[in-house]
RNA sequence: CGGGGCGUAGCACAGCCUGGUAGUGCGCACGGUUUGGGACCGUGAGGUCGCAAGUUCGAAUCUUGCCGCCCCGACCA
């Protein structure tokens, strides 16, 4: 194998690849397109759903799960909807195969065709929408708050891993309710939720926003987003909440008798999060040593490496350091004792270094003479030897040092990249560095494509948190009430 | 779908121009010495050279066709 990785200063896209590889969080299948996620991975895939199906519960949803076939029927019902996808849609149109009579191999059975094609879901509003019509028929079973945790497939043109697969696992919220209110402010809700959730456990700060029409969802009235920003200066959708009006309940006729026994159509929202926030997650905080992980999504929070010569040695060593693991767990912190003789210090040194591993202890036979521990952080990678007495507590706190560190240097690296810009020329020029760009716009889509046509940055997000200023459209210099954000995306 | 690159051992690649015994490094297996930042020595295993056809006494190498992958763009969470 070879040792470094390439650097992000070089080729981004590269260190970006090697280091999904080398780290062992997932592998391109041999499936185009799709991709293998490796146990790694999994791993802190898992923790990630775990915080978020936790902030889902707290929210009163509840998981169910919807079939993975949408029959196309069902997905022409909201026309926006379906034009939306139509060009990203597996379809299946048999359901049996057969050997091939001129020989080896199997073929489709053309005796086997559906009579209506079945599409492997891009996303579920219709299937759901279309249970939710048997569901609902008073106020009194509003509001419906459900998510389901699933694979989607979007047949892109290209894809890369985590970021953009054709294949891709994530969580999708879909509720109904009783007014027009209550669902705008379930949309904002889950916003926060998702914003919550980058910034306390992924340690990604992200701005708060509303997508152009241009860019929402076929079939919303209105989508928010998170924006968050990458060490290469593009911008990475995070998460989506979608107001949806009435849109699909019309379409589905999902009507709900209210109190005064009136009939009226329920108000809807969705909402999902993707494997896309592992590439975000790996592109926000590592660096060229390899992956730099958030404490509270790190599968392994503390490694352990003994360093011996002896056998005997290691004994000592391990007799020395097991009240500590049991410490350390007992306190809830995930630890690896690492006595695996078959590699050498430097080399699981280097190894969790590459995983990011957030804090590594080191300790040998001078330490035991010492009394102490070598302490690494991952963040810094720095290192100093502490006393062994008291070290269970000073884990727990550098843990969450660690876990702020990272936020700090993603907010402070957002901070210098974040430019406000009032003519076209600074436009242009920032545009080639990357970053945020906040400035004027006119709120017309032509504006919009234009100026994508010219510089391929988009309007990431109509920001929430940003103070409203009046001023002139950096493209067509008319008047304009706020700043937007514009970048470069994934 | 356009533009570029590449398919040779598990991985990374050389060999191809100029046809003639399939190589190097890493990894793997075994033995020994090692172990505070990716150890070293020795021995060994491992290949229908992407697939198919053609040219030739002879093809990894030349020709044609096909397939696949990666990167850059258009589309997108």
């Amino acid at each position: 194998m070879s040792k470094g990785l390439p650097k992000r200063s070089e080729n981004y896209s590269e260190w970006y690849n090697e280091i999904v590889k080398r780290a062992e969080l997932a592998e391109n299948s041999a499936v185009r397109g799709c991709m293998v996620i490796k146990p790694y991975g999994f791993a802190i895939w898992e923790k990630m759903q775990r915080a978020l199906d936790d902030m889902f519960k707290e929210t009163g949803h509840q998981n169910a799960y919807f079939p993975l076939f949408v029959p196309k029927s069902f997905l022409e019902k909201e026309e926006e909807h379906a034009s939306g996808f139509a060009k990203e849609c597996a379809v299946v149109t048999h359901y049996r195969l057969k050997t091939n009579p001129n020989g080896k191999g199997l073929i489709v059975d053309e005796n086997a065709k559906l009579e209506e094609e079945l599409i492997v879901r891009p996303t579920s509003e219709a299937v759901i929408w279309n249970a939710y019509k048997g569901w609902i028929q008073s106020w009194r079973d509003l509001p419906l708050l459900i998510n389901q945790w699933a694979n989607v497939v979007r047949w892109e043109m290209r894809t890369r891993i985590f970021l953009r697969t054709t294949e891709f696992l994530w969580q999708e919220g879909h509720t109904a309710h009783a007014t027009k209110d209550e669902a705008v402010e379930e949309t904002n809700k889950m916003l926060g939720v998702y914003a919550t959730f980058a910034e306390e456990w992924m340690a990604l700060p992200v701005i708060k926003g509303a997508k152009t029409e241009n860019e929402r969802f076929a079939g919303a009235e209105d989508t928010l987003c998170i924006e968050g920003l990458m060490q290469d200066g593009k911008a990475l959708q995070c998460g989506t909440s979608h107001f949806l009006g009435q849109n699909f309940a019309k379409s589905f006729d999902v009507q709900f008798v209210n109190k005064e026994n009136q009939l009226e159509y329920v108000w809807g929202t969705s909402w999902g999060v993707s494997t896309r926030l592992m590439g975000a997650l790996i592109m926000a905080h590592s660096d060229d040593q390899g992956l730099v992980l958030p404490p509270k999504l790190a599968p392994i929070q503390v490694v352990i490496v003994p360093i011996y010569r002896a056998e005997e040695d290691l004994a000592k060593i391990t007799k020395r350091i097991e009240p500590v693991v049991k410490e350390l767990k007992s306190k809830g912190i995930s630890v690896k004792y690492d006595d695996d003789d078959k590699y050498k210090p430097g080399y699981k040194f280097a190894e969790y270094e590459l995983r990011g591993v957030p804090v590594r202890l080191g300790i040998g036979m001078r330490d035991l003479e010492n009394g102490t521990i070598e302490v690494a952080r991952r963040d810094t990678l720095s290192k100093e030897p502490r006393s062994i007495e008291g070290i269970v507590e000073y884990i727990e706190t550098l843990l969450d040092k660690i876990q702020s560190n990272i936020y700090q240097k993603a907010f402070k690296f957002r901070e210098e990249n974040t430019f406000k810009v009032d003519t076209w020329e600074e436009f242009q020029t920032q545009i080639e560095t990357g970053g945020f760009i906040l400035a004027h716009w006119d709120g017309t889509s032509e504006t919009e494509e234009k100026i994508k046509a010219e510089t391929k940055a988009t309007i990431r997000c109509i920001p929430f948190d940003e103070e409203k200023e009046s001023g002139n459209c950096v493209y067509t210099g008319e008047p304009s009430k706020q700043r937007v954000v514009f970048a470069r995306a994934y």
